[in-house]
DNA sequence: AAGTATTGCAACCGCCAATAG
DNA sequence: TCTATTGGCGGTTGCAATACT
């Protein structure tokens, strides 16, 4: 398998992207598209290589590209992604909408990583594996650890949106996460009557208009003080969807700037 | 004011996985 | 099934800006 031929050669251009060849770039982009990077420069009239327009559009030309100073929820969310992730940038780029791999890999080395040193996120609890759930946020005690415990110890009330795709707008729901004997997580939910959002972040259409507008996803904040009145139990498996599960609970996380207290299973 | 060290970040490099033929 | 090509990713580099001495 060779490898392709990058820039250097026949006088490719390299180095910092000047304003003229931005333009160039984003409007042959605008009106034509990227469904060939290699063949893009030649078309648009570049002296640069694929890779190299590539990169330059989805690290900066992009028009949903969020420029500025990270804020300080966006720190904390990079944090504890790394936390469960490792440095899977995309993977946490993905998660943190307008932001790029590079953008959060830049601030994580020149920032993040110096103040996690006087950081201890999870004094109390073990360091997570890419499979298993974010740590709780509370004290914790060595019990919380011990699995045959979690039944009791892992009760998490969750609000849900008022705009959730399943509830008409007055209606808010509760729910709560128990992890049974089994491994089993149970949702219990719970239709709200308050119709005070004081609770809840802002949220657009574009919330529900992606990945999470699924059937279960419609989980967007946790509050610890709301009690479940009466009961709709639904129960999934956590061990084939554990993985799949997490993505879910990390795009709550990134939509609303919460993160649900989960067990570790 | 000048020299040096540090920081921040855009861009590049090289590897790998996916895909087409 | 094999090979070539392409896009994507994480690691690294280079350099301008800033801070420090």
């Amino acid at each position: 398998m060779g490898r392709a031929p990058c820039c250097e050669k026949m006088g490719l251009k390299k180095g910092p992207w000047t304003p003229q060849e931005d333009n160039i770039l984003i409007s042959y982009i605008q009106n034509n598209g990227h469904s060939n990077w290699r063949a893009l420069p030649k078309l648009a009239g570049l002296l640069r290589c694929g890779k190299s327009c590539r990169l330059r559009w989805t690290n900066y030309l992009r028009p949903d590209i969020k420029r500025g100073n990270f804020t300080k929820e966006e720190e904390d969310t990079i944090i504890k992604l790394h936390e469960n992730l490792g440095n899977r940038w995309s993977a946490i780029a993905a998660r943190l909408p307008g932001r790029t791999d590079n953008e959060i890999k830049n601030i994580w080395h020149t920032n993040l990583k110096k103040k996690l040193k006087n950081y201890q996120p999870c004094q109390n609890s073990k360091r997570h594996s890419k499979t298993s759930h974010v740590s709780n946020k509370g004290p914790t005690t060595s019990e919380s650890s011990n699995n045959s415990d979690l039944s009791t110890s892992t009760k998490q009330h969750i609000k849900i949106a008022p705009n959730s795709p399943q509830l008409s707008s007055s209606e808010m729901s509760s729910v709560t996460l128990v992890v049974d004997d089994n491994q089993m997580v149970i949702i219990k939910e719970e239709k709200i009557e308050s119709s005070s959002s004081e609770y809840f972040p802002k949220i657009d259409e574009s919330f529900w208009a992606d990945e999470l507008s699924t059937e279960n996803n419609m989980i967007i904040g946790h509050d610890q003080e709301i009690q479940v009145r009466e009961e709709n139990v639904d129960i999934f498996t956590t061990s084939s969807k554990m993985e799949e599960d997490m993505d879910f609970w990390y795009n709550v996380f990134i939509k609303t700037g919460d993160l649900p207290e989960l067990p570790e299973f």
